[in-house]
DNA sequence: CCCCTCTTGTTGACGCATCAAGTTCGAGCG
DNA sequence: CGCTCGAACTTGATGCGTCAACAAGAGGGG
């Protein structure tokens, strides 16, 4: 309780922060609704298959997996057991190396994500994208590179 | 099925994209981690309170209230519901007047805000505000009032 | 007047995320 | 060798969000 009285945001500041409630609100909403109807999964469900389909082999460990989606291991391990139990992909340990293991996508999980990626892009440019100039195109990656820096430098607290 | 193949994104857009996932997916994750830590609430219970607590009276409509802060009546009401039960606010129908009902802050609801404010404050310097120029504000707002206009724009479908 | 329907909320079931434990394996080291 | 440590998951309990169903006024025709 040593911290003073704080900043507190500027009119500029609140109104950036008031918009980007938006995006990190309403947006991630509207995306999961909008997959959950065309295409019967998640958008984090949508996000894992389709990291996986981009991989040679189409597999990947676990841990990376995780990184690659923002995502907790438990939360990943959860998912991953629905999408195997729903035959989209499998997991194996890595033999002789620790507890590694790997999920591959199966053909059932690749024909998904395949029949899933259109409605995708298309909303992801509808609520996004296709509203934006160059200009916002840029601004939007260095916003979020500094987020993500930001979040890494706080790991602990 | 009608439809053509789509236009999927160019380099620079899926970049964009992917910056963004750390808006919308890591951003939230962590606002919502640090409030739970350090005041013991949501950030959407925060945000509830926080709205709350700027209106005369301290009072609003439960309709209003789901509005101002983009949630669903439903996850209003049960948020409410927890909130009350806590006794940081009070719900009352609003007599001759529909089914309406009015929520309102308690001193101890409002205490709470007051408690909790300037650490929320700090996070949001902390993980966004103050890694950006001025620029980028002006950015992050258009491109927050775009997606709200673009979700908007789609209720249905 | 009575029924119809619209608005406004509430409720319950169900699914998913989170958090804290538990499990299993490899490695380092004494 | 045996022990402990840490890495890499998995699991189970709990809590929140969503969706669909319901409830309860208030108009508004007919």
């Amino acid at each position: 309780m040593t911290k003073s009285t704080p900043r507190w945001l500027e009119p500029d500041e609140l109104a950036a922060w008031l918009a980007n409630s938006a995006i990190m609100i309403s947006l991630p909403a509207a995306l999961d609704a909008r997959m959950q109807r065309e295409s019967g999964m998640t958008f984090f469900e949508y996000m894992v298959l389709s990291v996986l389909s981009e991989e040679p082999e189409r597999t990947m460990r676990m841990s990376d997996l995780a990184g690659r989606t923002a995502a907790s291991l438990s939360r990943l391990s959860h998912v991953a057991g629905r999408l195997e139990a729903r035959g989209l992909l499998t997991r194996a340990r890595v033999p002789g190396s620790g507890r590694r293991t790997n999920a591959t996508l199966t053909e059932a999980g690749y024909a998904e994500v395949v029949a899933a990626a259109p409605g995708h892009v298309a909303a992801v440019r509808e609520y996004l994208i296709d509203d934006l100039d160059r200009d916002d195109l840029k601004a939007l990656r260095r916003i979020g590179s500094a987020v993500e820096a930001a979040i890494k430098r706080s790991p602990a607290l």
